[in-house]
RNA sequence: AGGAGUGUAGCUCAACUGGUAGAGCACCGGUCUCCAAAACCGGGGGUUGGGGGUUCGAGCCCCUCCACUCCUG
């Protein structure tokens, strides 16, 4: 096998990614990159278990908290990110090391995205807007007189879904599935990448997420959330719906205990963890998994 | 020790005067192409504490044992 141009390392939430990462990028001359969705947040710091400072002093982190939380990041925005920290990583003589749990960034960074233009702005809120006052079957039913090809593969209740495939048709006038077809090339070389999933048995994994919610909340989670909070954002924006994040403003406004709000978001990144697993085993196949402390030796056999 | 009470799914509790044991949460599986830590779809579970009895039929009635709780001493 030729020297691999990047490692791609996946795996549950408080599986030890990011510190499996860390090493690798000490011995490798490597820069950590991030592949999660909310750990781009910059006032996601805690509630995320974004690497510390200390760790970020050690070795390059790159991606990790650069956008602001009233941003709608997306996968697109991040492949673009994503290409050209490589691309520099590269020049520089350096080995991407992309860490992450969202398993669409991985996908879309190895398989390609299709090209859908960005929708303008008027159409994108006229169509949201329309979800909460006629409700998501009256869109689908919409989308299903547009586009019944990508109707028929949508279930009636997936407003993200739903919204996602009308607005695409109201701004380009061409169906969802069309521009599927097309897609895009990967923006780098997979089969040269070392691809793995860091497995971590369901029992042990629940109790890490446990432990670590109560871990977060003794290190400022809570006055993280504060600060957010107070900058009165929409709700609906993704930052806004990072793990413990919800039930940590409803517990701030006094409509639920502390200990009700960690079951909460401990609840959460639980069953998160068990689609993560579901995500990688069958959209990406060919990943390997592998037990956190196999990863190591089985990269180093693999670098050779 | 005596008196009273409780024992039903992992948990909290339902089940009219005996008539096919359910619900919430938890848990499990799946879908997935630009908000993905999102948005959705689906699922099974119980020797009703053990044993015996009455009855066509027992979670429910009777006997007995066990466990726990409360009261009295």
């Amino acid at each position: 096998m030729s020297t691999p141009k990047a490692i791609l390392i996946a795996g549950a939430t408080s599986s030890g990614k990011s510190a499996l990462a860390l090493r690798l990028a000490q011995t490798h001359d490597g820069v950590v990159t991030n592949a999660d969705s909310m750990q781009v947040y910059r006032d996601l710091r805690v509630i995320t278990a974004r690497p510390t400072q200390a760790e970020a002093a050690l070795v390059p982190h790159v991606l990790y908290g650069h956008i602001d939380a009233a941003e709608n990041y997306s996968v697109g925005r991040w492949c673009r990110d994503a290409q050209a920290v490589i691309g520099e990583a590269e020049r520089a003589g350096r080995l991407p090391i992309l860490v992450g749990g969202t398993g669409l960034y991985f996908k879309a960074l190895a398989q390609g995205l299709a090209s859908v233009p960005s929708i303008p702005a008027d159409i994108r809120s006229a169509v949201r807007g329309r979800l909460t006052s006629e409700g998501v079957a009256a869109l689908h039913a919409d989308l299903a007189q547009r586009d019944p090809a990508t109707a028929q593969r949508i279930m009636v209740g997936d407003r993200a879904r739903v919204t996602r495939a009308l607005e695409v048709v109201l701004a380009t006038g061409r169906s969802l599935a069309d521009w599927h077809r097309e897609g895009m090339p990967p923006s780098i070389d997979a089969a040269r990448a070392i691809k793995i999933f860091l497995a971590v048995e369901r029992a042990e994994l629940y109790r890490r997420i446990n432990e670590r919610f109560d871990t977060m909340l003794s290190s400022g989670a809570l006055e993280e959330v504060r600060a957010l909070a107070a900058r009165n954002l929409d709700p609906m924006l993704p930052a806004m719906k990072a793990h413990g994040v919800p039930w940590l403003i409803r517990h701030l406004k006094g409509e639920i205990t502390l200990e009700e709000a960690a079951e909460g978001g401990k609840r959460d990144t639980r069953r998160y963890t068990k689609r993560q697993g579901t995500w990688f085993r069958h959209q990406l196949p060919d990943w390997t998994w592998v037990a956190a402390d196999e990863a190591e030796a089985l990269i180093r056999q693999r670098m050779t």
